[in-house]
DNA sequence: AATGAATGAGACTTCATTCAT
DNA sequence: TATGAATGAAGTCTCATTCAT
């Protein structure tokens, strides 16, 4: 018997997924340019004719990785929706991000790899750059809040701060003491806002 | 009669030279693999046979970047050679390392995308990992004689925070404020130490 | 609907022979160092991708076409498998030779020019030598059998008449009396043993 | 002081020679297609420029060190120029080749690898044909003169077994015992001519 | 939906040859 | 006479993509 157009979107959604996740693993590992095509669809289990039947290009599957790891984060990242960072909601973006990479460090190598590369940089300031741009304005205005005499300098700091202890989770072997890692960063970025 | 040992010299010298920075210009703008032979010679203005003719292979031209910018990086870094790290040199090597990096932002940025691939990446740690060990553990022992309660703690913190630093003045468009974070930075790396 | 796995089993098998006899011809006519890929599978009517998807690489092809060759003169050289060479075995091993050089004369020419180059003629032999000392043995202990009184010379000299005649077939042109040859050195060789 | 024309004519022979020498031994060990002109000229201590101020092109190498071979050859087999073939004349002649190989291996082997190929077959048998079959004449003439039932037979095995022995010759390694081949190939010669 | 044979552009690399000096 | 930097055609090989089945 025929399957229903429900079972053949359930395949089609599973087999689409299964050759974005393989295509993550490999292109986080040996890079996007070192992986082929042949690679995905072996590792995944289908045919190269199949996955270009989901996807137009190799770019297309690279974007489609890009954008969902985005949205995965600022899905995470969401504020009450009131436009205002509470202490606790800052300290939970942290320690959230901590957690995040921790969850999917393959696409955050990824992803780290990809945004030094100007080429797909750019296109991805085109898509994402709103989005940056508004939570940094919000971070800002929390430093303000809490007090700082030098707000944008300290924002500078904190950002740098987190971006680097992101980047040695991202990097770091398993073995890295992590916790340790977002506990320390967690706190220094409290001690780093200069008050009056 | 042909030309003299020294005009040869000069000569693949000064070519050499070329195709190195042809070469740096354009990995660190599209990435290694991106980035073809043929178009490196011909914004170089040489044949492909010439650039053969001085590198074995396109890995050679990395690999000479690389270990130039490397060489360039620890020779700032020298420290009087006591092994052992002051105030001043301590912050003498923050402040450089910023310097550095605004001087030579397409080599840093090379770099940063290079450490992300595996593959690269191995190569590197077996060739610079001992030097990076060993300025760990002199940062390791300054921060104890800072009178840090947890060195261990405020190291990660410290390198985290220099890191993330550094990443935003290699990523960051030309108008940054780069001197700013270079002191807020600077001056933040004393106040994370935790002194008892 | 794809096709079936015989289906693309014999497509992939007819298709690995026509660029393994087109590859032999070419080798043998033009020798292996000064026949491109392009020109294989130009003439095969394939593309160059096609012809690497079937084999890893030039070199390959070649180890290939003297791989099959050989299994093919040494399956003729059977000698019922007791060890031990009669004197019809021997008669008959002599002109299975002739017969087996004249049926695939381009193969021979092929191999006679490639074991003069050194580079190629030593993988050869770690994979071939074992095989072909036995072989001599088996004809030493025939030609003490036959009442030799200086096997180890008659050896020498029959082998040398054998290989020379053969020499003649694979590099003589087509009109040449090779049965003649054929019978003329059968019947010198048994002539040649120099009896008590 | 300059020197004279005959000094430099002396220099350029030299020069000449010793590119040629260097030539046949790199062609030999690795095969024509197999050396480049940049491996000659540097074994021989000369610059590329160099080499091609002496010769039009490598193919032009490889024809003069033919030549050169071939010369050397017809000329041991002088034969006193009465175009008949004495009993001795026969002797030395077979005991000359094996000499001549002896002291020029690495030509044979290299002349040997190059006949195989039609290419350059093609361009030799147009040059020194002529002088082949003029030989092949005499030799016929001989064993007609020596009292052969089947002079035509045993010219075409007598060849084939000093071309066989020859090529043991040239292919075996250092320590084969060529005096003892020589003799019982003469030897077998005069066996192998059928008489009546 | 699914296969993998097939293509062709383009990658890296080599090398015979030229030429300014 | 002599040099070696420089060229460009050609070689081996890879891989994203297409398409008949």
């Amino acid at each position: 018997m025929p399957r229903s157009q429900e079972q053949y979107d359930e395949i089609r959604k599973q087999k689409k997924q299964l050759i974005l996740d393989t295509a993550l693993e490999l292109f986080a590992e040996n890079g996007f340019h070192a992986t082929s095509m042949s690679q995905v669809a072996k590792k995944a289990g289908v045919s190269k004719g199949l996955a270009y039947n989901y996807f137009e290009s190799k770019q297309e599957i690279l974007d489609e990785i890009i954008k969902t790891g985005f949205d995965s984060i600022y899905s995470h990242f969401d504020l009450n929706q009131d436009g205002i960072l509470s202490r606790d909601e800052f300290e939970h973006f942290i320690r959230n991000s901590f957690k995040a990479i921790g969850e999917n460090r393959k696409f955050w190598k990824l992803y780290s790899a990809i945004i030094m590369q100007s080429d797909i940089a750019e296109s991805m300031m085109e898509k994402y750059g709103d989005r940056s741009q508004t939570i940094m304005q919000m971070l800002n205005q929390f430093i303000k809040n809490m007090g700082s005499k030098d707000p944008e300098g300290d924002l500078m700091v904190i950002s740098s701060l987190v971006k680097g202890a992101l980047l040695v989770v991202i990097s770091a072997p398993a073995f890295f003491p992590v916790k340790q890692l977002e506990n320390k960063t967690t706190e220094a970025c409290f001690r780093l806002i200069t008050t009056k």
